[in-house]
DNA sequence: CTGTTAGCGCCTTCAG
DNA sequence: CTGAAGGCGCTAACAG
């Protein structure tokens, strides 16, 4: 209220008959073509500028030149903690490299991504990462959006991944595990279908104990998260049949840790004192939960900030094949497993 | 790559060329004007819509009408789960109301936030939520958009503001530590600076107690959150100073009760037996951490649905004066305050 | 070095 | 009911 005329936006065109140029010129000031402005013109628009408080509009570049500046961050479940973590990492890229973030939650509605994937066209988002939940989806078939995918491969969508070494991380915990002399290990991970991740960390268990003779290797694989008793169950069953035996649970993520913990203190069962407790992830509670709870955490903030810069290349059409990149995770010793 | 001719992005002349028609008609299918197209030419449309795959382009529809369904989301710092809760309020309700959200983090970089809020103007956005680490801010003098501010007011930046009734919920804490026989108690806060919140709750604890004369209640204020020391020593000091005494500490909210839940730990102190612990906020692992915390959770949910409606009916004009909307918090009893 | 002109894709009068 | 013309704010040739 404190300038002088109407108080609607400045546009390019007010600046230009204000500082008595062409808006052309505003333009180029603007672009920081200063090379071909003489230093009168760039004062008097520098001048006009400020009195003016002019801010170039975003929406009408945008329309011009064809980009946006706007990558599109897609959650299955914005609940999850891991989306979180890595959302701050894809955060601080973005920054740095000038791009703003939409955020959107598909919110496990098959419906609601169709939706979105369309918005992103209308919005003319540059680029997009995604964390999916199913990783087979008809919506995806037609997309040709520059795509990063967080954490795990998504067959209907040939775009780069980045996430976690699976085959390092559950490598990692199994033989600290075994050499920690657990003999009765079971690996708790919710339902596997085809993803990834929990296929690997799975799988890498179950070989390596396997070729372990004096030791014991179980999984079990949650139909749902919330089934309270099937855990439960597992667990009283798994300790009952290796009475007498070092035990260990493993659990596939942050998720599965905590439901674990829930139904240990169910049970009554101590975990470091008991039987021992590892899980994939590394919450920030886990330190403060009774004897502290052993981890394998994830760089989040690395792989979000390299997700975006991968986008970011293939935005700018540096892109060779799809990129897959997996960093190590690192093994975090706590009393659980002591 | 199925399509036609061209893989650009199809337009409104595109459609209208193909269905044999003018853009003007399509431009009133894309808008429901229904009522003044004939069925035939609904029809051709439609059919010319599928067949290119349109997407109207939002980026020329902003421009056009001025407005763009797209809403920011301010965070001072993206780390706090406290925003990140409520962000998921806001979601679900800018998802309902077709709008979209722009996630910004100013990283408590005061650089960073004046850059933000220009570009918030340069793309147009409708409304801004924030959740503001500081309470006085020259950047906001100038700013005109409509905002809500989340949990606190903002001493520069008129505007709606929704978050917790803290005297409620800091009555109940206290209230509820009285009646369980408590004769020690220690409120740990943050700095408290101006932050309505924090000194509410600090207040609300001090008079009540103050009017109990059996029972003391001592606050102290952390200098910054990272002071282990200073936590430890405040701890240990209260526990001999008050000995033989029932004694409590309440946790300001998340952040601390974790950090309190850490120094405990390091004093080897066990909450519920040695000492009772009781929190605001409600993180999820408070049920988990040894036989469990008391908490005073807040409908962090409904607080950002609240938050984004609020913008909503500002955005859209029915905006009278400023609105405050203070929710109840719900006490959570768990055992470290049995 | 500088300004004029012509759109970007869409919506909105205003005439048919 | 339908379409032609103009313009939102900016940029990119193209001339001076």
């Amino acid at each position: 209220m404190k300038t002088t005329a109407s108080n609607k936006k400045a546009t390019i065109n007010d600046v230009a008959t204000l500082a008595n140029v062409g808006k052309t010129s505003v333009s180029r000031y603007l672009n920081g073509e200063f090379a071909v402005l003489s230093e009168s013109m760039q004062t008097k628009i520098a001048h006009a500028i400020e009195v003016l408080n002019y801010q170039p509009s975003q929406i009408a570049r945008s329309m011009k030149r064809g980009h946006t500046k706007l990558i599109a961050l897609i959650f299955a479940d914005i609940t999850n903690p891991y989306s979180i973590d890595v959302m701050q990492g894809i955060e601080a890229a973005s920054r740095e490299y000038g791009y703003i973030l939409l955020v959107f939650n598909t919110n496990n509605e098959i419906e609601r991504e169709k939706h979105i994937l369309q918005l992103l066209f209308s919005y003319q988002v540059e680029g997009v990462i995604i964390h999916a939940l199913r990783t087979h989806d008809r919506n995806f078939k037609q997309f040709s959006l520059p795509t990063v995918s967080i954490d795990r491969q998504i067959h209907d969508l040939p775009c780069d991944v980045v996430g976690l070494d699976n085959d390092q991380a559950s490598t990692a915990v199994t033989r600290y595990l075994l050499d920690s002399g657990f003999e009765a290990m079971l690996f708790v991970t919710e339902t596997i279908d085809d993803i990834q991740p929990r296929q690997k960390r799975t799988m890498v268990f179950k070989q390596m104990t396997a070729e372990h003779p004096h030791c014991i290797g179980e999984v079990i694989e949650l139909n749902s998260s919330k089934n309270q008793q099937q855990l439960d169950s597992a667990i009283s069953k798994f300790c009952s049949k290796h009475r007498g035996m070092r035990k260990a649970i493993i659990a596939v993520n942050g998720a599965v840790t905590l439901d674990i913990s829930l139904a240990l203190k169910r049970l009554k069962l101590e975990w470091g004192r008991d039987i021992g407790l590892i899980g994939f992830d590394d919450p920030i509670w886990a330190s403060v939960v009774g004897v502290g709870i052993t981890t394998l955490k994830q760089p989040t903030f690395q792989i979000g900030y390299t997700a975006f810069q991968l986008l970011y290349e293939r935005i700018h059409g540096n892109s060779t094949d799809f990129r897959n990149v997996f960093y190590p995770g690192e093994l975090i010793v706590r009393e659980s497993t002591e």
